[in-house]
DNA sequence: CATATAATTGAATATTAATTCAATTTTTTA
DNA sequence: TAAAAAATTGAATTAATATTCAATTATATG
C-alpha cells in the first residue's frame, strides 16, 4: 500500500512536470505555435510519453487552465482579507496581486494572450469560474472602498466604479510589464509610484 | 491610361475588400484559427484568388498590420492636437480614443489578442512603430498635464506617470469592453463615468 | 469579332504537426 | 531472478490545411 501510493505520488508528480513544461512553452509560443514536440523536449521527455499521461494536446492545456482557476481562487479568498483600514487594504491586494503575477508569470501570460483559446476550449464550468473570481475581487475591492468612506479615509465616490478602476488599473500595469519583458525592474517595484497615485486620487484630502 | 488607372483602381479595391474580410475572420478566430478557406469564404473568392492577390497567409497578416499601424499614426496626430484647457483636452483625446476603438473593432481586437504573432511575425519596422505611437501618446499627455498643473487647473502629479496611468485606464476599458462584446453598450458610454472619476482624481480641487 | 491578357476556380500536392502503436526499456512483484 | 506490468520511445500514420497550378472564364484590345 506505501509502495503504491509511491508510484502514485511519482506518477502525479511527472504529471505536474509536464504540466509545468507545457506552461513555459505555451506562454512562448501560445498554443497553436507550441508543438506536441516543444513541450517533450521542454519536459525532457519523448511526444509519446505526453500521451501516456494526457489524451492530446487539448487536455495538458485545459489542465493548465483549471489549475490557474484553483490557484487564482486560493489567492484571492486570502488576499481579499486582512485587517487594517481602507488604504491599507487596498495597499496590500495590490502588492499581493503583482506578487503572485511575478510568481507565476507564465501562467499570467498564458491567461492574457490565449483568451481566445481559452474560451473556444475550455468549459463553461471554467468560464464560469474565472468570471466568479472577478465578481468576488470586485466586491471585496468596493465593499473596502464603501468602508473607508465610512470612515473618513476616502473621498465620496461610486464604490463600484472604483473598485472597477482599480482592477483595471492593476491589470493594466500587468499588461504593460508582460510586454515589456525583463527590460524594466520588478512588477511590484514599478507599481508602487502608481498605486500611490491611485491612491491619492481617492484618499481623503487631509485640510 | 484612363482605362489602365480604372483597372489598378478595381485591383486595390479587391485587394483591399480582401483584407477587411481577413480582418474580420482573424478577429475571430486568431491568425493561426482562420484558415484560408475562412478567409476565402468570407470575401467570397475562391482560395486560388487569394494567392493570386497575395503571396501567402502571412502577408494579408503583415499588410493588415501594416495599415493599422498607419491608421493609428493618422489617429494620433489628429486627436493629440485641439485646442481648449487641459481638462478638455484629456477628455477629447478619451472619447476620441474610445470612438476609434468602436470603429475599428475587429483591427483593435487583433492587435490585443495576436500580439504574439505580430512580434513573431511583424518586421522590425512595424514593432518599432507601435512603440514609437505609443510613446508619442505618452509624450503628448504627459505634456497637457504638465501645462494643466501650470495653469493651475491639475493637482500636483508627475506628469509622466499621470500619462501612463492615463493610457492604462483607457486601454483596461477597451480590454474590458472587448472581453465583455456586446453585453452592454457603447464603449463610449460605459467610460463617461470613468473618466470623470480619473479627472476628478487629478483635477485641482476647487476650495 | 478574334485574340490576348487578366482574373478566377478548385482539385491536386505539399507541408506541418497531432496522434497512434509496436517495440523496447524499466520497474514491480512473487 | 524470472515473469508481469508499467513506462517510454520514436517511427509510421493520419489529419488538417497551406500552397500550387492547369484549366476555365471574364475582360480588354485592336
Amino acid at each position: 500500500m506505501d509502495e503504491l501510493s509511491r508510484k502514485e505520488r511519482e506518477r502525479a508528480f511527472r504529471r505536474q512536470e509536464i504540466l509545468v513544461a507545457a506552461m513555459r512553452v505555451f506562454a512562448r509560443k501560445g498554443f497553436d505555435g507550441a508543438t506536441v514536440d516543444d513541450i517533450a523536449a521542454e519536459a525532457e521527455f519523448s511526444k509519446g510519453a505526453l500521451y501516456f499521461y494526457f489524451k492530446n494536446k487539448e487536455e495538458i492545456f485545459v489542465k493548465i487552465v483549471e489549475s490557474a482557476l484553483e490557484q487564482e481562487r486560493d489567492f484571492l479568498n486570502e488576499v481579499l482579507g486582512g485587517k487594517g483600514n481602507s488604504i491599507e487594504k487596498l495597499n496590500r491586494i495590490a502588492h499581493g496581486y503583482f506578487g503572485y503575477v511575478e510568481k507565476n508569470k507564465d501562467l499570467i501570460r498564458i491567461l492574457h494572450s490565449e483568451s481566445q483559446k481559452l474560451y473556444a476550449l475550455s468549459k463553461e464550468r471554467i468560464e464560469k469560474g474565472f468570471i466568479a473570481n472577478r465578481r468576488l475581487a470586485t466586491k471585496s475591492i468596493a465593499k473596502i472602498i464603501r468602508e473607508g468612506i465610512k470612515a473618513n479615509e476616502i473621498r465620496e465616490v461610486d464604490p463600484e466604479m472604483g473598485a472597477i478602476i482599480f482592477q483595471g488599473m492593476m491589470t493594466s500595469m500587468v499588461f504593460h510589464w508582460l510586454q515589456e519583458e525583463g527590460k524594466q525592474g520588478s512588477l511590484s517595484e514599478q507599481v508602487v509610484p502608481m498605486l500611490d497615485f491611485f491612491l491619492k486620487g481617492i484618499a481623503k484630502v487631509k485640510s
